[in-house]
DNA sequence: CGATTGCTTGACCCCCATCAATCCTCGTGG
DNA sequence: CCACGAGGATTGATGGGGGTCAAGCAATCG
C-alpha cells in the first residue's frame, strides 16, 4: 500500500498543510480503491464515511433533477479532495459522484480528517480557502444558468473543459464525456447540444475528430461567450 | 455604541463560539452602521476589508451578467454574515450587496476575524459548516436553474420568500422586492415574471394587496414547484 | 404636481424542448 | 471472423415557452 508521505497528488490539496505525523496517521488508515468507468463512488443520500483523494482519473458530481435529468456540478480530477463537503456538515451526499474514466482514489476516513480539521488551523484554514473558492465558482455557475443562452453556455464550457483538461495528441478535448454529459453540464436537451456543436463544426471553431472535440478557434467562442 | 456581547444577533451565527474575551475584543475594533434602503454596501471588485454581520434588514447580493442584467443570488437577513467568502479567499468581492431596506449592521475588521479562525477551532468549525451549507444550497439553486422551467422557479421562490421571511398583517410575503428583483432572483425577464404572477392570481393561487404577494394555495404552488 | 420609477398588457418571433427516425460504432458471443 | 444488439450520435419536424420591444397605466417622491 502507497505511503501518502511519498504520494505527489497530496501537494494539491489541503492535505499539504499536515504534518509529518499526521500524514503517517492518515496514511495507516486510508485505503486505495480502483474505480471502473462509469461506476458510482456515491449516490445522492449515501453517508459517505470519509472524503475520497483522488490519485488519477476524472469524476463527474451531479445531482438529479425533479424532472429527471441529471445535471452535473463539478467536474472533479487529479489533486482534488472529493466528498468534503458533506463531511462538514455531516449530513449525508447531496450529489451523486460518478467515474468518467477509470480512476484511481484513496479514501480517508471521517473521524482522521475531523480530528485534523480540529487540531491543524493550517489545515482547516486551507479547506476553509478551499470552499470558499468553490462558491465563488458555484456563484458564478448560478449567474451564467440564469442569464446566459445556451450558446453562450456550451462555447464556455468548451473553453473550461479544454483549459481544465488539456487536449490529447489529435489535439481533442482531454475527457471522455458523452453529448449527453456535455449536455447535462450546460444544462440542456442532448439534441440542442449535437445541434450547436454541428453549428460551431460548419462554421470552423471546431473539428470533430472520431466524436472528439477539437478546439480551432478559441477568440470566436470567447466572443460567443459572452454575446449571443 | 452596543456591546457584543449583549447582542442578541451573535448568537445567530458562527460568533456564537468566541470566547467572552474574544468578543470583547471584537466589540472594541467594531463599527456600527445604519444602511438606507438602495445603498450598495460593497460592488463586485470593492476590497471589503472584514465581515459584516447583520443586525436588521435585508439585503440582495447580487453579480451582474455580462449581458447587463443582475442575478440575484442570495438574499442575507438579521443574524447573517456578510463577506466571510471574500475574507478567506483574500479576494476582492465577487458579488454585489445591496439593501432591501434600511439596515442596521455591524462591521468587523479582517484582522480580528482571521485571529479567531487560527486560534479557535470551533470558530473555524463553525464558519466551515456554515460554508458548506450556503454551497450545498448553491449546488441545489444551479440545479434549479439549469433544469426548472421560469414557471417552476417562480413558485418555488414565492415559497421561499414567505418562508423565510414570513408575512405581514395583510398576509403579504415580508419581503419589499420590486417584481424586477423577483425577476432576477429567478433570471428571467420583469415581463415574463409579471405575466406569470397573473396567471397565478387569476388561478387564485396568490392574491396581490397593493403590490404585495398573498399565498394563497400552497400546495398549488408545491405541485407546479415540481412538475411544469 | 410634474417626473421618475415601477407595474401591466399586447404583439411578435426565436430559441430550444420534444418526439421520431436513422445512422454509427463498438463490444459480445456464436 | 462476422452478426447482432445496444448505446451513442445525428438530423428533421413541430410547437410552445419565454425574451424583447412598445405603449399605457399606477404610484411614489421631491
Amino acid at each position: 500500500m502507497g505511503k501518502c508521505e511519498q504520494c505527489m497528488v497530496r501537494q494539491l490539496n489541503s492535505i499539504k498543510e499536515l504534518s509529518k505525523d499526521e500524514l503517517i496517521r492518515i496514511s495507516h488508515c486510508k485505503t486505495m480503491k480502483i474505480i471502473k468507468k462509469g461506476e458510482v463512488i456515491f449516490n445522492e443520500g449515501d453517508y459517505i464515511n470519509g472524503v475520497f483523494c483522488i490519485k488519477s482519473g476524472i469524476c463527474k458530481v451531479s445531482k438529479m433533477s425533479e424532472n429527471g435529468r441529471d445535471q452535473i456540478i463539478h467536474l472533479i480530477k487529479r489533486g482534488d479532495l472529493l466528498g468534503q463537503r458533506s463531511l462538514i456538515s455531516d449530513e449525508v451526499a447531496n450529489l451523486k459522484a460518478t467515474a468518467v474514466n477509470d480512476m484511481e482514489v484513496c479514501f480517508i476516513p471521517k473521524q482522521e480528517i475531523l480530528k485534523d480539521l480540529h487540531k491543524n488551523p493550517n489545515f482547516s484554514m486551507s479547506v476553509l480557502k478551499n470552499m470558499a473558492n468553490s462558491l465563488k465558482d458555484t456563484d458564478n455557475i448560478v449567474v451564467n444558468m440564469a442569464q446566459k443562452s445556451v450558446r453562450q453556455r456550451l462555447a464556455s464550457s468548451l473553453l473550461y473543459l479544454e483549459e481544465n483538461f488539456g487536449v490529447n495528441k489529435d489535439g481533442g478535448v482531454n475527457i471522455n464525456l458523452t453529448r449527453e454529459d456535455i449536455a447535462n453540464i450546460i444544462g440542456t436537451a442532448t439534441e440542442s447540444t449535437i445541434r450547436l456543436l454541428s453549428e460551431f463544426k460548419k462554421k470552423d471553431y471546431i473539428k470533430l475528430v472520431k466524436k472528439e472535440i477539437v478546439i480551432l478557434n478559441r477568440n470566436e467562442l470567447k466572443s460567443i461567450e459572452v454575446f449571443t
